[in-house]
DNA sequence: CCTACCGATCGGTAGG
DNA sequence: CCTACCGATCGGTAGG
């Protein structure tokens, strides 16, 4: 399938959106780097909410072929889990422009009730649980200690790629992805059952 | 020192940017709300830039009230670095009414190079530097393992922090609290040395 | 502190 | 897909 003109736009408005946040996305600058009119563009989106939501979907794509998808090929479990937050963090280092989309629009709107909030909790909160659903059959096939909390592992992992994403936008030092890094393959290092960590 | 009517145009300014972002802070906005003309509310400031950076010398004055200011009264070291993330978390439940409004202003700027991204980086990381400086004379007092990494654990801890705030406000749920709660003092319980941990 | 105003841009529409 | 336009709002200024 070849893209259509809309996944043009949608594909400069991800990228927009990554920087300037997703209400700084403007019909107007959009057209503009196009080159169209903004009737034009409009032509594609019933309305800004729908542009948004449009580029929410089109985020989620992009996120899901990038960290998603190519984790199916590890096997199911801690293996899964770890291939998940490998890919995370790369895609965190060079997935979009301005960093990753989701957690800045999840900051910009979680005070904005509405349709595109709705939208991008229900997105961001799917991935968590995928994560989550991993660790529970790492448990499962004692792959990690019988005692642990996936609900906890899961907050925990989640913690670490959200921080990394902030410290290394914020700061620019790529040194928070790797403490990411480091952490992340430490909680998720030992095999059978083993389960004993240090605190950092 | 009485509240000027400067402090209250601020206090409203933080109040707001928590909600819709310290873009969405606007100056029209801010004046109907106070019932003021936009000029006068402008000749308080210089210009909106101006109105930013003074909304984040006002929230950090907060921050700094609520959070660092109290722990002051517990010993240096891991009692300390306790009362700090447990102010820390109070703060993100009521803080203020949009959630934290470092964290929001941290990926909405993130991208936007200038003052304002500037003042925000340096805030956020001193407070960052407060908590790790009190990991690190834990760990001189013997009260965290001698080979743990300050740097790992800080990172760790405020990425907890994150989440939590991340969580609490996109879905709303209070568990996103608690869960930071068990973590944070689980990482931090253990006193003289022992530092053997659950990797939930 | 106010009224009155500036040019630019916002989301969106009419009409073709 | 376009031009042309709408009312509202943006940051900011002139003048008092």
């Amino acid at each position: 399938m070849p893209s259509t003109k809309r996944d043009q736009i949608l594909e400069r408005a991800v990228s927009i959106a990554s920087v300037e946040g997703l209400e700084g996305l403007t019909i107007g600058r959009l057209a503009k780097e196009l080159n169209m009119s903004k009737s034009g563009l409009f032509g594609h989106f019933g309305s800004k909410e729908d542009l948004q939501l449009a580029a929410i979907k089109e985020a989620s794509e992009i996120f899901e072929q990038r960290v998603i998808a190519p984790a199916g090929s590890s096997e199911a479990g801690l293996d899964r889990a770890r291939a998940i937050t490998d890919n995370w963090l790369e895609y965190l280092a060079d997935g979009f422009e301005g960093g990753c989309f989701f957690h800045a629009a999840s900051l910009e709107f979680d005070g904005r009730p509405g349709r595109v909030k709705d939208e991008i909790a229900r997105v961001t909160g799917r991935w968590y649980v995928v994560l989550e659903e991993q660790l529970r059959r790492a448990i499962t096939r004692g792959q990690l200690a019988s005692d642990t909390d996936a609900t906890l592992m899961a907050f925990e992992l989640h913690a670490l790629l959200g921080e990394a994403n902030w410290a290394f936008r914020l700061f620019g030092r790529p040194e928070a992805l790797s403490r990411a890094r480091v952490l992340l393959h430490s909680k998720l290092a030992h095999a059978q059952g083993a389960g004993e960590r240090r605190t950092a």
